[in-house]
DNA sequence: AACTGGGACAACCGCCGTACA
DNA sequence: CTGTACGGCGGTTGTCCCAGT
């Protein structure tokens, strides 16, 4: 895996972190005398002796009978985490690896389910492996999922969608958890060792998949784009593919710079799975079916990427309908912002991919100015403009399918079936609304103008999330 | 040799659900 | 029904080690 797991063998002595107060800071500021930062062996020794006499569980009490300094939370982990004789202190094999990605895949960031399915594993190591794959395949402009993992899931969703559509429950892969199941994912053939060898099939989609889904299997194909153009350039074949796909992520009518353009990633990014949506009016896939990419414009709010699982955000039911243009008609770039100011938001974001798979998402470009074309955002600012469809949005990067449950349910408010002509709603987003125009009026002259049109289709945005309804947040 | 960046790992924090008084 | 304690979970941070420059 990498140069850190070779030596696995020999447990990393715990060291006193510097930063962590200690008994005697805890003293001084009158706190409890609980001890903190790295474990000794003596308080391992401690710990074991306890769960040896009385069992797991009541980890508060451990204290009181060990002798122990931690707070019961501390020693749980511990116990867990380190000193359960059934862990295995080996480095991760590559049947786990796979396990743990196809895993992912499944249920998204619930690292203690997947720990279930991985014996002598624990939450805590799946979650640092994710994270450090998360960083390499972001920082080496690599999908996430193998090319097989996005393919299967994408036909998986093309069923699911079909089914939802047809309205046969029944047949429906939701389970209880309000989450689509999907079949197992075969990563027999997929070599980990070489992460490189699916760079390119990130990005090799067939043209026939771009645009003719009905509705766009959310994110399948999940690419990171390295935050630095240092790391993009050092994935050769992405960028060659960048140069000679323009159904891609490069907008046909863009002019290209003498160099390919630059792209990155943001690792804050939000990106809006409505966005991806190729319903008629989701302006997001105007952006993205022009290939318009977004700007690196500051984002008015600190957000985060999470991750995911099969969810589906119903952005419009309407998107949903077979009758549905799958292929939204081509507009000027006013257009794509003449939608509610209070869905109007400053961009980023763009897919490329418009597959409708969408993942693949790409942001802060760097454009040539004073470009010919008038109907191409890409020419007529550099700050590009998007209309992103959303209330609030968590983007989960990780996932071939977008938001995990988790994510939907922190991430999306509940506008709900309701629209933002909502007293309610309007008065959660007022908030956002102004921050937003506060970044929108730096935009282009043409975006403030067409802020003031508000499409009725706009205001209508249904975030039908599939999560559990007790995950839904009651504000 | 010093510096730097990335990876691995450990641990903490905050939130949430559940059990129980 | 309510408040509290506890445990579980996911996100984040801090530290160390190693390799490359």
């Amino acid at each position: 895996m990498s140069k850190m797991t070779g030596g696995g063998d020999a447990p990393r002595v715990p060291r006193r972190r510097q930063s962590v107060f200690d008994i005697t800071e805890a003293r001084r500021r009158g706190e409890e005398h609980l001890n903190k930062g790295p474990w000794t062996l003596a308080e391992d020794a401690k710990l074991m002796a306890y769960v040896s006499q009385h069992g797991e569980g009541n980890w508060n009490a451990v204290q009181m009978h060990s002798g122990l300094s931690r707070c019961g939370k501390s020693c749980r982990l511990r116990w867990a985490n380190h000193l359960r004789p059934e862990l295995k202190k080996s480095p991760l094999t590559e049947e786990e690896e796979r396990r743990i990605i196809e895993l992912h895949a499944q249920m998204g960031n619930k690292w203690a389910k997947m720990a279930t399915q991985l014996p002598g594993r624990t939450d805590n190591e799946i979650k640092n492996y994710w994270n450090t794959r998360i960083k390499r395949m972001q920082r080496a402009g690599l999908p996430l999922y193998p090319s097989e993992v996005r393919q299967r899931v994408r036909s998986q969703e093309n069923q699911n969608m079909g089914t939802l559509m047809s309205g046969d429950s029944q047949h429906s892969e939701i389970s209880q958890d309000g989450i689509f199941n999907i079949p197992q994912l075969d990563f027999k053939n997929y070599d980990f060792s070489r992460a490189h060898a699916f760079a390119p099939s990130g990005l090799d989609i067939p043209d026939s998949s771009l645009f003719q889904q009905p509705v766009g299997p959310p994110y399948n194909d999940l690419i990171f784009f390295g935050n630095s153009a240092k790391h993009l350039r050092e994935s050769d074949m992405f960028y060659n593919r960048l140069d000679n796909s323009s159904n891609y992520m490069i907008p046909a009518n863009a002019n290209y710079p003498a160099e390919p353009p630059l792209l990155s990633y943001p690792s804050n990014l939000p990106l809006d799975p409505n966005y991806l949506f190729c319903g008629d009016n989701l302006h997001g896939s105007h952006a993205a079916l022009n290939g318009t990419f977004s700007s690196s414009a500051p984002i008015p709010e600190a957000m985060k990427p999470e991750l995911p699982s099969l969810q589906y955000l119903e952005t419009q039911q309407g998107s949903w309908d077979a009758n549905a243009s799958p292929l939204p008609s081509l507009e000027s770039a006013d257009t794509m912002f003449q939608s509610s100011p209070v869905e109007q938001y400053q961009s980023f974001a763009v897919t490329p991919a418009s597959d409708g798979l969408l993942e693949s998402v790409v942001y802060d470009t760097r454009l040539p100015r004073g470009s010919n074309n008038k109907d191409s955002l890409w020419n007529t600012t550099d700050e590009c403009m998007v209309n992103v469809a959303r209330t609030e949005t968590e983007w989960d990067p990780n996932s071939p399918f977008g938001h995990s449950s988790a994510s939907v349910h922190t991430v999306y408010t509940p506008v709900s079936i309701s629209s933002v002509d909502d007293p309610h709603h309007m008065e959660h987003t007022r908030a956002d609304h102004e921050m937003r125009q506060e970044a929108i009026s730096q935009g282009p002259p043409h975006v403030g103008q067409s802020q003031e049109t508000s499409s009725p289709i706009d205001t209508t945005r249904v975030h039908l999330t599939l999560a559990k309804a007790k995950k839904l947040p009651v504000r």
